[in-house]
DNA sequence: ACCTGAACACCGTTCAAGT
DNA sequence: ACCTGAACACCGTTCAAGT
């Protein structure tokens, strides 16, 4: 971390934003995410940013596609179609779920088309490979997602609500698996 | 709308308070619903809105209850379950739909476990009676919500991109009919 | 009990000016 | 080109004080 004051030899870049980003983003969640903490952390004033990134959610969009790159990438899984795609989604969802608020994030970044992308194109390869039409794949890799950040999401939300005190229902560990279960097998229906 | 200034007869209700929320939300959106907007709207103090909801998210949780309150909710359906689960999604999906940004908004309250919830509740019901076991039902209808809202939030981030210039691929409007078969498909594997 | 008025501690973004 | 310093136009929330 350089002292705040201190005069950089390099200058800025847009990857170190982004890594000073996430480094926040671990330690204080989303909301307290902001420019004047990411410029405070770099030593440099909030906008200096606005020089490497058009706006904050540019910069949240880069943010997102770190955080996808940085998870994890189970290769050459065993098994066909079905298992990879398992596999996939399981690794999205550690993804996501690495940072706080993570799923809110990413999901947000790829709704709006700023970020994240990459989960989606893997999904329709891998669908379109196990036999989907080129029409069909891209809905049922959006199905698959849909659930996956949903339920990431909840997840995350309730990790918040239980350090306000607020308790849920507990969940079954399974659960993540039979949704993507459920999913799974009304693809295969498309086939 | 009464003139901002006016002593008012009768004093502030949460009612009157989720009211003038909607017809903000209906009107500007999420991003400008703040707590001043409604008591400008209400003639009042942003700060006496305080007496009524203990904080901003007590109040949208209680505008997602009531989005979900009046949308449609087309009764005794023909058909079995699985028609009935479907009619059930659509109804839910227009009733966020109705009011832009009404799917972010549903999506974090029920996440949040501050609104929203009366969906959850009704799909659980109609998957007990289609069969499902007590265990497995709160996953289905989890999964089942996690496309709708997620189908409806992407459809609405695409209305904020369009107004901003940005473009996406055209989505067949037949895509979140296909994406809740899939899902009831799956849920169909269950039983 | 219900609401006002003012303050507190923040935000994202812009922009002239420096180097 | 890259960054500073200061400002602009906002936020949600709190709280003493009024009625």
């Amino acid at each position: 971390m350089p002292a705040p004051g201190s005069s950089r030899a390099q200058p800025l870049t847009r990857a170190h934003v982004v890594d000073t980003a996430l480094a926040i983003l671990a330690g204080v969640g989303l909301p307290d995410l902001t420019m004047r903490a990411i410029g405070t952390e770099l030593g440099v004033q909030q906008s200096a940013l606005y020089h490497h990134f058009a706006n904050k959610q540019a910069l949240l969009g880069a943010v997102a596609d770190e955080i996808i790159a940085r998870g994890p990438r189970r290769i050459s899984p065993p098994g066909d179609w079905q298992d990879r795609a398992r596999q996939r989604c399981g690794d999205i969802r550690d993804a996501v779920t690495a940072y706080p608020d993570g799923a809110d994030l990413v999901m947000s970044m790829w709704a709006f088309g700023m970020g994240g992308n990459a989960p989606f194109v893997e999904l329709c390869d891998l669908l379109v490979e196990a036999g989907l039409t080129v029409e069909v794949a891209p809905t049922a890799a959006r199905t698959l997602l849909h659930f996956v950040y949903g339920h990431a999401y909840d997840e995350q939300s309730h990790d918040h609500a239980a350090r306000s005190g607020i308790t849920f229902g507990q969940r079954a560990p399974t659960d993540f698996d039979t949704g993507v279960d459920i999913v799974i097998a009304g693809i295969k229906g498309l086939l």
